[in-house]
RNA sequence: GGCCCAGUGGCGCAGUUGGUUAGCGCGUCGCCCUGUCACGGCGAAGGUCGCGGGUUCGAGUCCCGUCUGGGUCGCCA
């Protein structure tokens, strides 16, 4: 139908006859000489209609018919080449045309420059594809899966399909459930992650196994979020911690190539505490160099009663103390939205020394005013801001002040990639940390999944300290985004029955969640562990845009609405009759 | 689930302390135009102001409720 695309015609095609076939891209009318920009996939390229017959049809042509034309290239008149444009020295007179459809009045411009509300889009995302935008987002996602698949296929790794209808497992999420006709009363589940199939491959000695996985979880929805969500997964056999990450660092680079980025290999490494410790989360964005300060031990005497809590600690702006007064308001704010009483602060004058204003200075000692400045590292001019109470919960709010400083005071290069591993994860976290009131014995939960092994420190020992038994677990942070996380597992019986144990999981209700899994750990399990990547956030972060929705085809909407399709739908009677929806299960489990 | 923001011709937006005829740009339709490239000129059509109630002589504007979308926290690996 065609012998070009479009945009791939250059200076040297002039004097060749071709045929391009494309949409109208714009139509610039002038009477007796009419151009068409012509786009395809390739691009688009500029036809001339002149007089007679030609120009009268041409007249009649609106935005987005499909069409072919047949015509000459040539040069375009000397002066009217258009440098802005790829086929800018060329243009294509048109001898031919042949309308392939025609388009309606479009619900919205297809042009790059138009602001075009989201749900218009989403609603007829088949006309934004169209756009220079969305296409390019979409093909990177291609090169993308191809690039990934590439570097695993070099290594030997089998890329294999697992079940989309399966069984309700207790992970964290909530499960989407499908009726099954042929057992009324009882569901499948959509998988939130196929975990366990991959375990249960490594049990089957693929040793190499990777899937571009579609995954399912049935929460409220954010920006971050789709019910549908893709992962690269990835497990392998007779590996350690440091076999998975050579691995993974392989991938990242090969994707990260495919925007002109290297990726400089090793990525550095930072434990879990440490991460907490300095950045206040557990994937800190490292590409600003502002830090938090632990004040405890600075505060240990203090007779200021809000900084008399198990943990205080301190972060920087720098700058901060020539914020306006309605400006600090902000920041109360901001924390309160975040669910603290609010940030303390003082203000450094440009004395170095800690000023009188605001409401904090007056409760502190001369001694403690004036070691702060020093104990922080604040300069003239700064403004510190303090969050004291439970470490984890202090310190998560001195994190997001960190990031929103960093944000108000322009510290952050866009441009800059900044990978971290996090490694040295909690095995256990205490339930009573994770609820206001504390419960009574075997309150420790798994941090990563039940399945993660201790290290090889603590995998004989961690009954005796499981506050601080660490996991073989670790996560990829790219620019703040925890863009990837996996584990070592637990391939030994004693020591997954010793772990069930901690967490007060009985040998009967184990066999009852994760029988199958469990059975198939009876023939010889083969040390295992991988990874998972978030594919959508990678994408999102390669194409540069911000929300995941751009790098899907066809996203859902916050309530988990398709506007395209307008799914969820009702169902028929006869439909809801043959899916089984209201039958009665025989018996109630779980 | 909590909080914040938005909803006005097809699209993007404006609309003052409540005031009579709801504007602008783009697009659409018609006519004109032989060198444009986000062409240009002239003219025209097109609006239950998300929905329901209330206050008022009078509501796009104020109040209550509700729906939808976006963001954020909770939740979620």
């Amino acid at each position: 139908m065609r012998t070009l695309p479009a945009g791939t015609l250059r200076a040297e095609h002039a004097g060749q006859t071709v045929t391009l076939a494309g949409w109208v891209a714009r139509r610039r009318d002038h009477g007796g000489v009419i151009f068409i920009d012509l786009r395809d996939a390739s691009g688009s390229a500029q036809v001339v209609f002149r007089e007679g017959e030609m120009a009268e049809r041409a007249h009649r042509l609106r935005a987005e018919f499909c069409v072919q034309i047949v015509g000459e290239v040539s040069r375009r008149p000397t002066g009217n080449e258009n440098p802005e444009l790829a086929t800018g020295e060329i243009e294509v007179t048109a001898t031919e045309l042949t309308v392939l459809s025609e388009a309606a009045p479009l619900p919205f411009p297809v042009d790059e420059h138009a602001e075009v509300g989201e749900d218009v889009r989403l609603k007829h995302r088949y006309l934004d594809l169209r756009r220079p935008g969305p296409a390019a987002a979409m093909r990177l996602r291609s090169a993308v899966n191809r690039a990934a698949r590439r570097v695993l296929d070099e290594r030997d790794f089998v890329e294999v399909e697992t079940p989309t209808l399966t069984r309700s497992t207790p992970e964290g999420a909530r499960d989407f459930v499908v009726p099954a006709r042929l057992r009324p009363g009882s569901w499948y589940a959509l998988p939130q992650s196929p975990q366990l199939f991959k375990q249960l491959l490594m049990v089957g000695g693929l040793e190499r196994y990777y899937q571009i996985a579609r995954c399912y979880r049935d929460e409220d929805f954010r920006a971050d979020r789709q019910p549908e969500f893709t992962q690269l997964d990835i497990e392998m056999s007779f590996v350690e911690q440091d076999d998975v990450i050579e691995l993974a660092e392989a991938v990242l680079a090969a994707l990260w190539e495919l925007v002109g980025h290297e990726v400089p290999r090793p990525i550095r490494r930072i434990s879990y505490a440490e991460a907490m410790d300095r950045y206040g989360s557990d994937k800190p964005d490292l590409r600003f160099d502002i830090e938090l300060t632990e004040l405890t031990e600075y505060f240990s005497g203090t007779g200021f009663r809000v900084f008399q809590n198990p943990y205080v600690g301190a972060v920087v702006m720098p700058g901060g103390a020539s914020q306006p007064r309605k400006q600090l308001d902000a920041w109360q704010e901001w924390a309160k939205q975040r669910g603290a009483r609010g940030l303390a602060y003082v203000l450094v004058d440009e004395d170095g020394t800690v000023s009188e204003k605001g409401p904090v200075t007056k409760n502190l000692s001369e001694t403690e005013r004036a070691g702060l400045p020093a104990a922080v590292g604040a300069q003239p001019g700064d403004c510190i801001f303090f969050a004291a109470g439970r470490p984890n919960e202090a310190r998560a709010l001195l994190g997001a002040a960190r990031g929103e400083i960093a944000r108000r005071i322009g510290a952050i290069d866009e441009n800059a990639w900044s990978f971290v591993w996090v490694v040295d994860f909690p095995l256990f976290e205490a339930t009573a940390d994770t609820e206001d009131v504390a419960v009574g014995g075997g309150s420790w939960t798994a941090l990563h999944h039940a399945f993660t092994s201790p290290t090889p420190d603590w995998i004989d020992k961690f009954e005796s300290d499981p506050g601080n038994a660490l996991a073989y677990a670790y996560d990829i942070v790219c620019n703040g985004n925890e863009i990837g996380g996996g584990s070592i597992r637990i391939h030994r019986a004693d020591v997954q029955k010793r772990v069930f144990e901690i967490m007060g999981l009985g040998e009967e209700e184990a066999q009852d969640k994760f029988g199958f899994l469990l059975d198939a750990f009876a023939y010889g399990p083969p040390p295992h562990g991988g990874i998972a990547f978030g594919w959508d956030r990678i994408v999102a972060l390669l194409a540069g845009v911000d929300s995941i929705r751009e790098v899907i085809a066809f996203p859902k909407t916050g309530g988990g609405f398709d506007p395209l399709t307008s799914a969820p739908a009702p169902i028929t009677a006869q439909q809801r009759k043959e899916a089984g929806v209201d039958a009665k299960p025989a018996s109630t489990a779980g």
